[in-house]
DNA sequence: ATGACACGCCGAGCGTGA
């Protein structure tokens, strides 16, 4: 069964929702995974989603990170947040089962600072979702995951190498995490079509950067084995950053044949 | 570049993002 899904962190769902609505008419995807919604579960806009056919999976909070996960199936199955305690300090996690596919949404958390406490909840948030993931990843089921990494991989994922060099998003111990949790046999979607650098999904609000290309790839789709061989496409969508105000990350389009 | 830009927050700057 084909699959057409998309990752795109908004930056809160209410402030983009004619852009999100837009953005569903026109490509009507399968599976929609929204990170940074913004907003609490009851305040939720559903009710144009259901408009659209769709079923709204949310797991959100008041003002500030939140996931959701729009689909034209309702999920067979729904965790929210790590499924071991303890509870995670942000809703960052939707993990649903969709026409038989297990799809991990994800807003992994920014890190903040190398010298915040943030950065070592961010390390830490990947050992516990990679010893969670690899727990699934043996099973026969086909896993995704998906969402907003906040970490380029290489160097052809940001703008500038030498501004980049140890700073947030691109140090040993975030690209150490990200291997870890991709160990079990998780491949990276865009990559398996396109070995060029500079194809980014993040760009700043400031210092006109999309317009200058100044940005880094930070959204990302990962599958396991017999779903990544059925990857037929990636798109880094830049049409929806001319649409008044704009999220500062471009949705990622993933065909799967 | 301590910059910029945009979000939500019981209402005005501030925390946060990347």
């Amino acid at each position: 069964m084909p699959l057409h899904l998309v990752t795109w962190n908004v930056n809160s769902v209410r402030a983009r929702l004619d852009n999100v609505l837009t953005f569903l008419d026109e490509h009507e995807p399968d599976v929609l995974c929204l990170q940074e919604t913004k907003v609490e579960d009851r305040l939720f806009p559903r009710v144009p989603f259901m408009d659209y056919g769709y079923t709204v999976t949310l797991h959100g909070t008041k003002g500030y990170a939140g996931v959701a996960t729009i689909s034209k199936s309702a999920p067979s199955e729904i965790h929210c947040g790590f499924r071991t305690a303890p509870e995670d300090r942000a809703p960052r996690i939707l993990n649903t089962v969709i026409d038989g596919v297990r799809i991990y949404n994800l807003y992994v958390p920014n890190g903040t600072a190398l010298d915040s406490d943030a950065f070592p909840y961010k390390l830490e948030w990947f050992q516990r979702l990679e010893a969670e993931i690899k727990a699934t990843c043996g099973a026969a089921q086909e896993v995704i995951v998906t969402g907003d990494f906040n970490i380029a991989p290489d160097a052809r994922d940001v703008w500038d190498l030498e501004a980049m060099k140890d700073s947030l998003h691109f140090t040993a111990e975030e690209h150490e995490a990200l291997a870890g949790l991709l160990s079990c046999g998780l491949r990276d979607c865009f990559r398996k079509h396109s070995e060029e650098a500079g194809q980014f999904t993040w760009f700043d609000y400031r210092n006109a950067a999309f317009q200058r290309g100044h940005g880094l790839r930070i959204d990302h789709v990962y599958a396991t084995g017999g779903l990544y061989e059925r990857s037929s496409r990636v798109l880094h969508d830049a049409e929806p950053r001319s649409w008044e105000s704009p999220s500062d990350h471009l949705p990622v389009h993933a065909w799967f044949d």
